[in-house]
DNA sequence: CACGGCGACGGTGTTACTTCA
DNA sequence: CGTGAAGTAACACCGTCGCCG
């Protein structure tokens, strides 16, 4: 359902081992609260289309199956502080087992849609019910900052911990829980995730960074090494003399490299050259297995 | 005073469902 | 009655605002 700006299906994956690279937020929304990527487990990033992702059980259709309910219980919803939990309307909403920020109990400052939304709905009810920012807020500041507390800093994060995104009821039980509005601990939710995957984009950059330069210093170490031997090479007395040759070979089976230098393939230097299967140079063309064949069958 | 953290909001995209011609 | 278009609701993410320590 999420269809976010990962957008061209994939994010690149670059997972150590012993790393699940598929537990990452692009399946945040697994039902079986799939456990985010916490900064303790930093450098993954996932190759998963991230049009893959799924909701848990999408609650709209429970919800709108609710909603003309709602819409009668909406008249009661008056004079409520925008910054004090309406244990009412708490109640309500669990019992329905529904909440979204758009409806009026849980987004009392909510945006414009809900805006429209609460407007006209609530003046189908007995009395006139008008909500607006200027309304519905106690006058000075348009945002009330509200800090949350120690504690319930430390009970959402052992829920995010638990699962990253919540359903309905966790969401009010939660908020019950806390003393908070549902849309506040939907928020809170909104914008950890936001931070969190802020945070694992920069670990995964820091990540391709080093990679880059592991690979930068590899390639030059490599560079020099073919300029070594082509010197070699360019050089009769040292070309003839050379026994066992200085050319890199690999074994076409294992595919490992032979080369002067390498310690694991030392042993092999005492071997006579017909005798060592590892000397064989390798020529993909001469394999009788080319897997290219298999694309161009003759005719 | 500047700054970073973070709660809150508006905009937008997607999906599922409903209504209606 | 079946079907496709339009409308609606809910939710997620993103960018941003602005309060506060």
């Amino acid at each position: 359902m999420v269809q976010q700006k990962d957008e061209l299906g994939l994010s690149l994956s670059l997972s150590f081992p012993g790393s699940s690279s598929q537990q990452q937020y692009n399946n945040i929304n697994n039902n079986n609260h799939n456990q985010m990527a916490h900064d303790s487990t930093p450098l993954e990033l996932n190759l998963m289309p991230s049009n893959t992702t799924t909701t848990w059980t999408h609650p709209a259709s429970h919800d709108r199956k609710m909603e003309a309910c709602r819409v009668d219980r909406r008249s009661f919803l008056t004079g409520i502080d925008v910054n004090r939990i309406p244990a009412t309307t708490v109640d309500m909403e669990e019992e329905n087992g529904v909440s979204s920020p758009n409806s009026t109990i849980s987004s009392l400052s909510g945006n414009k849609r809900s805006l429209v939304n609460e407007r006209s709905e609530l003046a189908n009810g007995d009395e006139i019910l008008e909500f607006s920012r200027s309304d519905d807020e106690d006058g000075d500041n348009s945002r009330k900052k509200l800090r949350l507390t120690k504690d319930q800093s430390a009970i959402l994060e052992e829920s995010f911990k638990e699962h990253n995104t919540l359903n309905p009821k966790q969401k009010i039980a939660l908020a019950k829980r806390l003393g908070l509005r549902p849309r506040q601990v939907e928020v809170w939710f909104q914008n950890r995730r936001a931070r969190t995957k802020l945070k694992q984009t920069e670990v995964d950059c820091e990540f391709l960074k080093r990679c880059c330069q592991t690979l930068t210093e590899e390639n030059r170490k490599l560079q020099k090494e073919v300029q070594e031997l082509r010197a070699l090479k360019s050089s009769p007395q040292f070309y003839m003399q050379m026994s066992p040759p200085t050319t890199l070979t690999m074994c076409p089976s294992c595919e490992r490299v032979a080369g002067p230098q390498s310690a694991t393939t030392e042993p092999l230097r005492s071997l006579p050259m017909n005798t060592n299967p590892h000397r064989l140079p390798f020529n993909p063309w001469a394999s009788p297995h080319r897997p290219l064949d298999a694309l161009h069958p003759r005719s």
